[in-house]
DNA sequence: CAGAAATACTTCAATTTGGAACTTGTTTCG
DNA sequence: CGAAACAAGTTCCAAATTGAAGTATTTCTG
């Protein structure tokens, strides 16, 4: 009763491997036997990647996740404001406030009123913080690597396409449920 | 400069589309120019799913997201113990035992003691419980599917089963980042 | 079979979180 | 141009979250 479903696991690409001896019942239940089975899926591999990764950057650096996502984001484009880091990366606006204030506190990150726009202010990494997120990432990296590692090189192209379109077809999706009978297509900005 | 990164993100499959009305700066490059493209993707992905439907649930139910949790694990797989619903959804025993006593006050799940383990308590759906799991369920799986829907039927089976490889290599993983470098393949039990 | 270790669950307490309201600055538009 | 709408960011506070310790029960082990 706990061999993957035909449905949602074609049976022939999986080697025959059973799960029995590794994962409890209802997770079994939950990957395999589930109407969700993709989002099921989702939730599963994003919660065993950040949590290990994130427990970890709590107790070598004793930065909180939001905090870490403010290095993340400026390590990837420096630069940037609150509010693209928000939109980047789903946390509300006040929750990064405090990160950030934190973070220059600890001198990770330069905070310097924007000269077009009064409200803003701009967010650079200090050379310490550079050095973290540079000191961080090949972990973040390899981790990665080796969940990818499941899949052979042109089975990771593929899943990178997949999620791609996926990704790009996202602008359609509601950000509410309330109407997603009455509205069709809803096409709109801020997520969350 | 923004185009999908061909490293991640095969340019012959994505039909030209360009992101660039649709997505802020930093967004993009989290999509198409971050070294983690694979986890961001996911965690992208998953954020867009669980944010609209379990504010929906909040609004709809007032249930919070560990107590939908709850209903959701036992309409799966109904008489399971708390443990099997923190083991495969991630969350820490007392959010959900909060959550479960909860739910037993209004009625929505009854909770026995077990026969065979006096620590243990079964916990199954009530008429009310399982009545709303069937009205909720189908929006899950509605959303879902519009999601999917940016993918042909054979694609959806490929990401099906590129999924199910990578979760079912996942017991290898480590759980903590600590011993990545000492130990490997390191082969253990509960995760988080 | 008794003591030790482990397990299921709960309670407590301290921290974190994020909605709502607020401040300051910018844009829109009559 | 001035008032209203909007946007960036912050502060406040009630509520959620979770680590740690506690209780009760079961399993392991010598």
């Amino acid at each position: 009763m706990l061999k993957p479903d035909l449905k949602h696991c074609p049976p022939g690409d999986l080697s025959g491997l059973s799960d029995e001896a590794v994962h409890d019942e209802m997770t079994r239940v939950k990957l395999w036997q589930n109407p969700c089975w993709f989002t099921y899926r989702l939730n599963y591999l994003a919660l065993r990647y950040n949590v290990p990764l994130y427990a970890w950057v709590e107790e070598r650096y004793g930065l909180s996740r939001p905090e870490f996502v403010v290095i993340f984001s400026l390590g990837l484009l420096d630069g940037a404001y609150a509010r693209d880091i928000s939109a980047s990366s789903g946390f509300p606006q006040n929750t990064l406030s405090r990160a950030i204030h934190k973070l220059n506190r600890l001198q990770l990150i330069s905070r310097t009123p924007d000269t077009e726009d009064g409200r803003r202010f701009m967010l650079s990494l200090t050379p310490e913080g550079r050095a973290l997120f540079d000191e961080a990432l090949p972990r973040f990296v390899s981790f990665e690597h080796m969940m990818l590692d499941a899949l052979d090189h042109d089975e990771q192209q593929q899943l990178s396409t997949l999620m791609a379109k996926m990704v790009l077809a996202s602008p359609q999706w509601p950000d509410t449920l309330e109407d997603q009978e009455t509205e069709k297509g809803g096409r709109d900005d801020a997520r969350r």
